[in-house]
DNA sequence: CACTTGACCTGTCCGC
DNA sequence: TGCGGACAGGTCAAGT
């Protein structure tokens, strides 16, 4: 999905856009699970309701509203959040939008503002959701209670870094990276990207790893994701902004995706491997 | 509790 | 061009 650099890039674009707005209606087209919620609830709290604000939580957008209720929307996979104004528009407008007419046939979530604007939840695999709730209730969601830290927060150090990995010591560092518990926002391919900036191989295990490896780690991972933030993220498959514009990280990736390239470090050639379930791509000569 | 694996879905690509 | 299988950026539940 859509990790940290990916759901920030849509949130500010959304903060830019929706602020003020007033909903008209929101609905489901063909799939309940991806707008779980009650009629009354959304005819009580959420149309004539008008947005604040955009927040973000490791990979989860708030939309609060001024009814003190949010929508608390998880794009997982193949989510995308695609805002059109009163003229809608298609491919190869001057806003460099991919996504084409809406809605399309992965359409999951029509909202309706009472401008004429339109927000559209897209998710092929239909395993994201947009849920509303009472805007007191998000901190109390399982997720939320466990979600770890957030790595780019100026305060975050690398002695606080290293400390969350002490409850992964036996897992290798992939898997903890991946563990939205120990830091938020990590997914599969700033894990790669980071652990190669780091020099440090997947597979070693959170335990053999130093203090000064953790800070290596800390850094790299911080300035991979403030990196994807500046450009817009990656756009491997399906990701587009609120505007349904491509992220060009993928331009300046290291290792991710890079699978018989020469590692632009020592020229020896990148591979991938199945690890922790995930696809991992790595450069043997220089992570150790 | 820590850790691993499979499930949730649809679409695409690759080998036969 | 058809078909089976593997795989895709993320969590969860259930197993050991």
């Amino acid at each position: 999905m859509p990790e940290l650099p990916e759901v920030e890039t849509v949130r500010r674009g959304l903060a830019d856009l929706l602020p003020g707005k007033v909903f008209a209606s929101a609905g489901q087209r063909d799939s309940p699970k991806s707008f779980p919620n009650a009629e009354a609830d959304v005819r009580q709290f959420l149309v004539g309701a008008t947005v604040r604000g955009v927040r973000r939580r490791a990979k989860v957008l708030l939309i609060d509203l001024d009814t003190d209720h949010s929508l608390v929307i998880h794009l997982k996979m193949t989510g995308q959040l695609v805002f059109r104004g009163q003229r809608s528009f298609g491919a190869g407008h001057p806003n460099g939008s991919l996504i084409g007419e809406l809605p399309d046939r992965s359409t999951r979530v029509v909202m309706a503002f009472t401008d004429g604007s339109h927000l559209y939840f897209n998710d092929q695999r239909k395993f994201g959701w947009v849920k509303l709730m009472p805007s007191l209730e998000v901190p109390n969601i399982d997720f939320m209670r466990k979600v770890g830290p957030e790595p780019l927060e100026a305060d975050f150090t690398a002695a606080q870094f290293a400390e969350r990995f002490k409850r992964r010591g036996k897992t290798n560092i992939k898997a903890a990276l991946l563990d939205q518990t120990v830091v938020a926002g990590v997914g599969n391919i700033y894990a790669d990207e980071s652990l190669w900036g780091a020099k440090i191989d997947p597979r070693r295990l959170v335990g053999s790893l130093s203090d000064a490896d953790f800070t290596r780690l800390h850094q790299e991972l911080r300035d991979v994701m403030n990196l994807a933030i500046e450009k817009g993220g990656s756009t491997d498959r399906n990701y587009v902004d609120a505007e349904g514009r491509r992220g060009s990280y993928m331009d300046f990736a290291r290792v991710f995706r890079r699978e018989g390239q020469k590692c632009p470090r020592c020229g020896e050639e990148i591979i991938k491997i199945r690890w922790a379930g995930r696809g991992t791509h790595l450069c043997e000569n220089c992570q150790k």
